[in-house]
DNA sequence: TTACGGTTTTAGTCTTGACTAAAAATAAAA
DNA sequence: TTTTATTTTTAGTCAAGACTAAAACCGTAA
């Protein structure tokens, strides 16, 4: 059974809105996500529950099914991979490959997709941070925590960003946040939530509360 | 004004039955190319002619305009370049490639093609020997010669294949033709049109005049 | 000049994936 | 336990792109 674009794409945003699976998810909420309406997303979950990749209780939301799980999973290995493709061999910047990657991940070809990674190195990461989902649909996942939730003196290695929008990674650019840095937290302002980190043992940044929310780090 | 997957298909099989925009091309025949029934041709006709691409007489065919020219052109290269890149970089066989580029021509993104083209260094020709128009349209033809077209005698270089197909392309790998091979006309038997080919100067080749009028040659 | 065969267009239908407006169901408040 | 607010679904519509069947047109032959 093949899935549609359109289909794929429902899929891959309950998947994420579910957190991997976890979560029942309401209409309202995909079509948030979508930027559709929540008409148009009941009518679709009637047909991706027909199709068995999720479960569809009127009024209650939906669950993604393990089928439905493996599918997401596939698209969102392919979504990352062309990413990786994007930043590493053409020169993308990382805040220029979600739209493009965004309609790469579509495209059916198994052989393809086999290639780009081997020809990529079988890449563990995507460009923001994100882990690729193995052939199978194994996701490695890294145990990653918000800069804001960080204490005072505790040092890490920024990993992810949360947010992947080209305002967010550009902002990033601007102040020299990078994946790979290594970072400290020197101060936490009580009053606003804002946070003054130590970049690479030589560059202080301050940041409001929005961006440490929105970079993920594993400490050390 | 932007033409959607459908249309854009559709006007590249006009640009090619038109042998470039210089003939005019029946309903019958894009129905053919595009596989579909000549009632939908007519649908996208009409729509094609609105947006300007072609000219639309009802009953007389069609005839492909500079702007629609132009915008096939853009499709012919996207599609061409991706063969290469799948090709040189992803080491897909010549006959694997033509269903997956003709998805990928449709990634709309002139920053990606941009980057590909240099990072494929600016191939002028894709796997099968056909010229890769430039980011204005422009193609460098070379004179070609199917090798039926050929005396005996007569010396060249195989250059292109008119015929993409799969069992095609498959079967010259078998027989060992391929793009570069220098070849020399050895004999034509006259009863049925079939050649005997000379392939780099140590190896005969016995081809079907289907065969002979699928392979394309410069003549040295 | 008319009849005919082949080609093309029109008319009507279907599916997919959107939308708006209205109805129905659920959840929260009184 | 009603009432109300919010969420969700249904009903009806639209556009794109396909299809079949029927009508219209074109060019040729009688
Ligand atoms: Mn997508
Ligand atoms: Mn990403
Ligand atoms: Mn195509
Ligand atoms: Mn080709």
């Amino acid at each position: 059974m093949v899935l549609t674009t359109a289909e794929e794409n429902y899929l891959k945003a309950i998947y994420h809105l579910s957190d991997g699976g976890t979560k029942s998810v309401s209409t309202n909420d995909v079509a948030a996500q979508i930027k559709t309406k929540a008409a148009s997303v009941s009518d679709m979950l009637r047909k991706l529950g027909e199709k068995e990749v999720i479960e569809y209780r009127k009024y209650y939301g939906v669950n993604i099914t393990e089928e439905g799980k493996k599918r997401a999973l596939q698209t969102i290995r392919k979504h990352r991979l062309w990413e990786v493709f994007l930043v590493d061999k053409l020169q993308f910047a990382w805040d220029e490959v979600h739209e493009v990657a965004e309609e790469l991940e579509h495209i059916q070809s198994p052989l393809l997709i086999q290639r780009l990674d081997e020809f990529l190195n079988y890449p563990k990461f995507d460009p923001h941070g994100d882990p690729i989902p193995d052939e199978f649909g194994d996701v490695r996942a890294r145990p990653r925590v918000a800069l804001i939730e960080m204490d005072i003196d505790q040092s890490g290695q920024i990993v992810a960003v949360k947010d992947s929008s080209a305002a967010f990674l550009k902002y990033l650019d601007k102040v020299g946040a990078y994946i790979g840095a290594r970072i400290k937290v020197l101060d936490k302002v009580e009053f606003d939530g804002s946070m003054e980190i130590l970049v690479d043992q030589k560059k202080t940044l301050f940041m409001s509360k929005d961006v440490a929310a929105n970079i993920l780090a594993i400490q050390s």
